[in-house]
RNA sequence: UCCUCAGUAGCUCAAUGGUAGAGCAUUCGGCUGUUAACCGAAGGGUUGUAGGUUCGAGUCCUACCUGAGGAGCCA
């Protein structure tokens, strides 16, 4: 029996004779020689078919396959460098799993499309070459974060998705009904979860969907993004900068070392991702708002930044910048003050180089019960929602401290994009909830 | 929610207020090394919706719908 493989392991298989799976990619042919490309979800393999050599039957269903139709094609594999990949197929047999009728072709061609027309068929536009190599970025990305972690001492407990009231109490959520007359909603942060796991195993982490019902629409902004966020007991800000730091510089060098043909694709200058080095540039809020002043921004202080000082801030820089020490004022509620100024607290956050803004938001928390009850009070939430939250300061309370960081503004980073859309399967947006 | 821009063939786009067009896709024909293959031909339209101005509207005006970009907020 012909042995089956895929086509990234066409190099190993020169000069024999093997099947491949998958999709007619693209079809060029003249009256007696056709070039099918086949896409396999590993790669493409160009394949030929000459006339002369094959039973007119097979010759004639080759001239006429159409666009992703699924087709299993047998053959022998050899080194041709004219050949995209490499690689090129001397077609010796095609089984037609299902052809793609010519009443109803396969939308997405080659040629230009527009964003409407290409998020309406994501479902399809997923097979482009394009999207596959953001696709596989993310998964290495992913893979790196949960290597990291894992090889870090810290233990994966994964918090609920359902949530009984607002975590921050600041942002929008989606309510959805709960059985009888109850209300949830879901989940817009793990992390206050994840300061009770980190009081039972001392470092953990949490991996999963985040929902924010902002209505947002800007190309940073998703309503359903993945969010890491590792929290970590006996800690403070600057060992949370340390763990950031390592981790985005571990990232980077994962999808540098495992994912070059994919950044190559996505004409990626991948000078820019090597220069990732630790240490990252660091600088206190103070520091941010006289240099944005400096180059003519209106910033006052007090303010969060806009998108626009964001890009001020990053532009001179190489790599991530840590901003810290922002006014207590527009941060939540949870954070520590600073020992030396009780007007900031000891919260950083991680902005991406290139103009691509913050990543991770993070820093130090409130652990003593008196304080934190008042600023439960200072910002006006529900003491009882936070009952068993506040009990974490009765029962061993330690400094601790973590951040959160979304999974598609870095892998938008990494991979250069214009846009956050492109960085998962299925897109959840304002306005936009199909396919 | 606010601001700006756009909507014409399956797709990407053109068309001074005066007969709606091209490329790609599809169908038919040609071509033995193509690289978004190429050459020839054919079919394909309620110009987002509803009103209005005008002898005449794809084009001008009003409202609405849909989409895109940005702001605020955030990862």
């Amino acid at each position: 029996m012909t042995p089956r493989i895929t086509i990234d392991e066409a190099g190993k298989h020169a000069g024999e004779t093997v099947q491949i799976a998958g999709w007619l990619y693209n079809l060029r042919r003249s009256g007696k020689i056709a070039f099918p490309i086949l896409r396999d979800g590993h790669g493409l393999m160009q394949c030929v078919a000459v006339k002369s050599s094959l039973p007119e039957e097979l010759f004639e269903t080759v001239k006429n396959l159409t666009q992703e139709s699924s087709i299993i094609v047998t053959g022998k594999v050899r080194a041709e460098q004219r050949a995209p990949g490499g690689y090129e197929m001397d077609l010796e047999g095609l089984e037609v799993v299902q052809r793609v009728t010519e009443a109803d072709p396969y939308p997405i061609t080659p040629k230009d499309h527009g964003t409407e027309f290409l998020m309406d068929h994501r479902h399809l536009w997923l097979r482009s070459q394009r999207q596959h190599a953001i696709i596989r970025v993310r998964h290495a990305v992913i893979k790196a974060v949960r290597d990291y972690f894992d090889s870090h001492g810290f233990t994966l407990v994964d918090t609920p998705i359902f949530t009984p009231a607002a975590c921050e109490g600041t942002t929008t959520l989606f309510e959805v009904d709960y059985f009888d007359d109850n209300k949830a909603y879901l989940t817009q942060s793990g992390q206050l979860y994840n300061e009770a796991t980190a009081m039972a195993f001392g470092k953990t982490y949490c991996f999963g969907p985040t929902f924010r019902a902002e209505k947002s629409k800007t190309r940073r902004h998703l309503t359903e993004f993945w969010m890491v966020e590792p929290e970590m007991a006996y800690a403070g800000l600057e060992d949370v900068k340390r763990v950031a730091e390592e981790m985005l510089v571990y990232i980077v060098g994962h999808v540098l070392e495992t994912r070059a043909e994919e950044l190559k694709r996505l004409e990626r200058d991948v000078a820019k991702l090597e220069a990732i080095q630790a240490p990252f540039a660091r600088m206190s809020y103070d520091e941010a708002i006289r240099i944005l002043q400096a180059k003519g921004s209106e910033i006052q202080w007090g303010s969060d930044f806009g998108g626009a000082d964001e890009t001020l801030l990053t532009e001179d820089q190489k790599g991530p910048l840590m901003v810290d020490r922002f006014p207590a004022s527009f941060k939540a509620f949870y954070f520590e003050p600073a020992p030396d100024n009780p007007d900031v607290v000891l919260g950083v956050d991680v902005l991406a180089p290139e103009g691509y803004g913050e990543i991770i938001g993070g820093g130090q928390r409130i652990y003593d019960l008196d304080l934190l009850l008042k600023r439960i009070e200072d910002h006006k939430l529900p003491k009882e929602a936070f009952d068993w939250y506040i009990d974490l300061r009765k029962y061993g309370a330690v400094p601790h401290g973590g951040f959160g960081m979304g999974i598609e503004r870095c892998v938008a980073w990494i991979c250069g994009l214009e846009h956050i859309r492109e960085t998962i399967a299925f897109p959840r947006m304002l306005y936009r909830l199909r396919p």
